[in-house]
DNA sequence: AGACCTATTCTTGTATACAAAAGTATTGAC
DNA sequence: GTCAATACTTTTGTATACAAGAATAGGTCT
């Protein structure tokens, strides 16, 4: 599996990095990587260059490319900015949110509830993701919409470790009911501060595990 | 002036597309761009890749870089979003705001006065950006300050069409002055709510224009 | 021994060469 | 004249080659 193939580079590599294959700072050595994928350091390079404006990736002229991973305080802010887009998000919704979008929100909520009670972990991510997906779509603003959805993938892999949190998947899913009786009713301020919570509390857990951790370490 | 310089091109480039040399949809042709750089296809080709995830360009595979500037309803959708998020750093900086970025507040409203006066659009634009970045940064959230800069300045070509409307500048000097009387009394709500209102109008105000400019060619 | 300078090696940045795909023009058939 | 098929041209995608800066190791002087 030599040449004639790239792309996907790009979402491969941005894959390796969110999957916790690369720490913080390490360096991303062009040709070990080039030879990884079976490509020239051109196509590569190239990949890195997309990369490097998600903020994933730092590139240093003459230096290299080098992982950039959010510390904890980054990722608080991160949270904290996910959590007003989502209310926004909602605050729009709860006026233009068709029935249609009622009822998927409806389906994918029964779809969270059974992948709780099964423990199935990857199931609940995705009709988590689902879930919030339909009301960045009904916002009516698909630029919003879009912001949205990149925040939310950016944060996914650190969303996983705030649901070890005793009873907070059972939690999670009381909010996303009361997310959408908000929304049934076209309340668009309750359905704003309910999704702010709702991801804020994310924000706050993680910052919780973040601290017991540290002060385990000491 | 042929090789040994690149680095600045993503920047350059950029510039060249929002300053409006390139219309929507047209081609960015790499072996004349490199040319006109100085550069050979390698480094251009990494530029286009990094300004293809700000939006500013669209890589179509096999098919080339072609210029992508947002149309009226994406621009809307923009200005939406622009208006939220201000909200949320004025929310934020009410009650985290410095005595001496009040000063720094005072004093680039003060400036932006006197330009308005001076009828210096020039110098109106840097001090009214001067004005909102302080916002952003005294929110407190480096992230939230780094996306709402990202997107002002993205906006920032076509706010500058809405001021030709008749009485706009004096408008928005009072505006301001409403939202550094706000921050000053630390009023979160109020002060989130006369920044949402200082851009959205700015939308608002360029659909005004848009529309009346299609009316126009009718 | 430690600091400083130099030679060597490694890595990035860029140009060029070539292959494959898309686009264009020319020819021929109906 | 229009349409289609084929040859030709243009342009993108990628590999490779080479140049220059950064890192490193080895040696020298104090």
């Amino acid at each position: 599996m030599e040449h004639r193939r790239a792309d996907t580079i790009a979402e491969e590599l941005e894959e390796l990095i969110f999957s916790g294959v690369y720490a913080d700072g390490d360096r991303l050595d062009e040709v070990r990587l080039a030879e990884h994928f079976g490509v020239s350091r051109t196509p590569l390079r190239e990949a890195l260059q997309r990369l490097a404006l998600s903020g994933l990736v730092e590139l240093i002229p003459r230096r290299g490319a080098f992982v950039r991973q959010p510390g904890p305080v980054e990722l608080l802010e991160m949270f904290e900015v996910m959590a007003e887009l989502e209310a926004v998000c909602a605050r729009l919704a709860a006026r233009r949110i068709s029935d249609t979008a009622l009822t998927e929100l409806r389906a994918a909520n029964e779809s969270c509830q059974q992948a709780v009670e099964a423990r199935d972990a990857d199931a609940y991510y995705f009709e988590n993701e689902r879930f919030h997906s339909i009301i960045y779509q009904q916002s009516g603003n698909s630029f919003l919409a879009q912001e949205a959805a990149k925040l939310h993938k950016r944060l996914q892999p650190f969303r996983r470790q705030q649901l070890r949190f005793r009873g907070r998947m059972a939690q999670s899913m009381a909010e996303h009911e009361e997310i959408v009786r908000a929304l049934e009713n076209g309340a668009a301020n309750p359905a704003a501060e309910a999704l702010r919570n709702h991801v804020a509390v994310q924000g706050e857990k993680f910052h919780q595990l973040m601290a017991s951790l540290k002060s385990a370490a000491e």
